[in-house]
DNA sequence: TATGAATGAGTGTTCATTCAT
DNA sequence: GATGAATGAACACTCATTCAT
């Protein structure tokens, strides 16, 4: 692509964060250098601060797009006349396939998160979004009669959020990704359960 | 105590440590100097190596002693004739008044761990530790009929822990600290929730 | 104006070294960048280099022509047939409006000389020329008898230079501009003070 | 000397200075790197910054201890019993050997002063220091009647002032020594000059 | 046992300069 | 002529680690 179109600019961005996603997901976000990312991309560490002011500034922006491929994957999954527990379960294959051994670019985003109040401000944004999708998803749960009444639908969205997340953490911790994608599965079951119905069974 | 006994440099060490994980919970691992965790201690930078070989050994005796407070916080919590919500509600508020602010060294291990095996293998350890006293509860559980039949006990037990550290991540993006209570309790709900079964619900 | 024409580029590099002069004065030779330069007059970095080889090359240039601004308000000040402290109290103002905040370019100027002999000699010759011309209109005064026979007249063209140079040093390190003018006249006066005689305080 | 006596600290800080104000002198403050001085000295780059939180900080303290340097110059060289012309003289050449080729770090100063006020204000305090000494001085020769009843006395020490610093703008743009201590006497004398009166000259 | 001065390998960042378009 | 993306050599500064005292 010529450099002089405007999309180049962008493009070249995207490459950057992209490459700069693998490479703080492997390292670390401290560990990692910007030459190791200049390298990765074949162009000299100086070209890097043609696109990114600083290396703070380029974690951020992945911070910023690293849920939208989330989201993507979840609402692509999560249709409503699919049944939910094969959606989780196609869900966690997604995501294993997206991000793979690169899963460690979370912790690297909450680390930093714990210590950066600005970098928590822009995942409470985004993790607010998806949220809402939840939970219009769980509201249609409801009325299909798969998700108890007696469980409050906000409160349950954060628990399903929270529960994918420490998937994670159980996973990087080296329990097996079989047993991790049952213990996903098992989780979202308890809450999905047809309780005291026959007919909502047939749905699951 | 003086200070050639081998237990003045069992203190001594213990002391480090404390300190360390302070620091590093507050700054970030990597971010947190060896300076300044001798300044807490208000002892020479050199001091530190008379007990721990590098940084990495600090951190990762650490990540060893970690799950201690936690497995204590964990047992003294979860006993067997209570009912497991108020339990739980009980084990949320410990371990917020016992972490509080500091939750975010859990990161800095999942941040390390995804980058080094052997951390991996010792948080593995460790975690099979008290998954296998957490499924010992469930399995008591299962008797009193107040988890359903239908779930998958292991799988359970690393979900719940999943929940939790998931918990943790929520908080860490922003959600306010009640809030996520509220989540961890719902979770913990949907899991021991009383289906079928009218007497079981007296137990929750 | 065609771009063709040779006016063209004399004109371009005109308008860049006045600029640079600018920019360099403001923010000092070193720390100046050549993209300050560049968008001080709205045009790209590479631009530049159609003009001047170098940064080195553009700072050598504003030194020889720095001077000639310098000469024109000297010449055009100290007329044969006006009173000595009255031109030198115009000249002041004269530099003043001219230079303004910018006098910061002189000590650019001379820290760069002091490390640098090629552009000595440059200095050099251009104050040789105005010193020559100064020690004319000395003379001038010297048939006068408005400045004393005692003095050396050459030496006192150089005092006076180091005078006015001196002023400028004066004026940097925050002495008020008013003081300074003060101290300038005051000290021209010590040089052309009516000795002796009656009539020559008249042509003061 | 041990390194564990408080005077070590100071020492050492004070060889660095030492060192700095050559390398800067030579190189100019923003073309000497950490390391040019580090290599001076023999030590590390690092071991600067034990003794000085940065570069700047080492140039600040520079400028604070230069005038120092001057002062004492001043002080021993204008005491009140001799006379004027000669002091000026042993002036000029006590100075020449204490800074010889390294008069650059005047300009070093001056030119970031005009770029920074914080130093500005350094510079201004010591310079209204002797400045009022140097008053001290005149006043005692207005009492000998060897300056000028017609001059005022604030104004002709700044003028003193700016005189010498322009003196060494004119050696630093290659004016042979010789001469530039010849207008310096010049200049010196033209305030100095016994008017009027001829047992004053006695006194020169 | 403890200190803290010193080291030196790195790291983020800048910027004069080049060159394909 | 003009652009501006890219380069790459610096450079200020940091910090884990060592070691003489």
């Amino acid at each position: 692509m010529p450099r002089v179109v405007p999309e180049y600019k962008e493009e070249a961005r995207t490459r950057i964060l992209t490459a700069a996603n693998q490479v703080f997901g492997e390292k670390g976000y401290r560990q990692a250098t910007m030459d190791d990312v200049a390298k990765k991309l074949g162009v000299s560490k100086g070209a890097l601060y043609l696109y990114f002011a600083s290396k703070e500034e380029l974690f951020e922006e992945i911070c910023r797009a690293e849920p939208l491929a989330f989201k993507e994957i979840l609402y692509s999954t999560f249709g409503e006349n699919k049944k939910p527990l094969e959606s989780a379960g196609e869900f966690f294959d997604k995501m294993l396939r997206r991000y793979g051994s690169n899963s460690g670019l979370s912790f690297e985003i909450f680390s930093e998160a714990s210590h950066n109040s600005g970098l928590r401000r822009v995942l409470k944004k985004t993790q607010d979004e998806y949220a809402a999708t939840l939970m219009n998803y769980l509201e249609e749960g409801r009325k299909r009669e798969i998700i108890d009444k007696d469980l409050n639908l906000r409160s349950i969205t954060y628990a399903l959020i929270a529960l994918w997340n420490g998937i994670e953490t159980i996973i990087v911790t080296g329990l097996p990704v079989e047993d991790a994608r049952r213990a996903w599965l098992e989780g979202f079951k308890a809450i999905f359960l047809p309780k005291n119905g026959i007919h909502a069974s047939r749905n699951l």
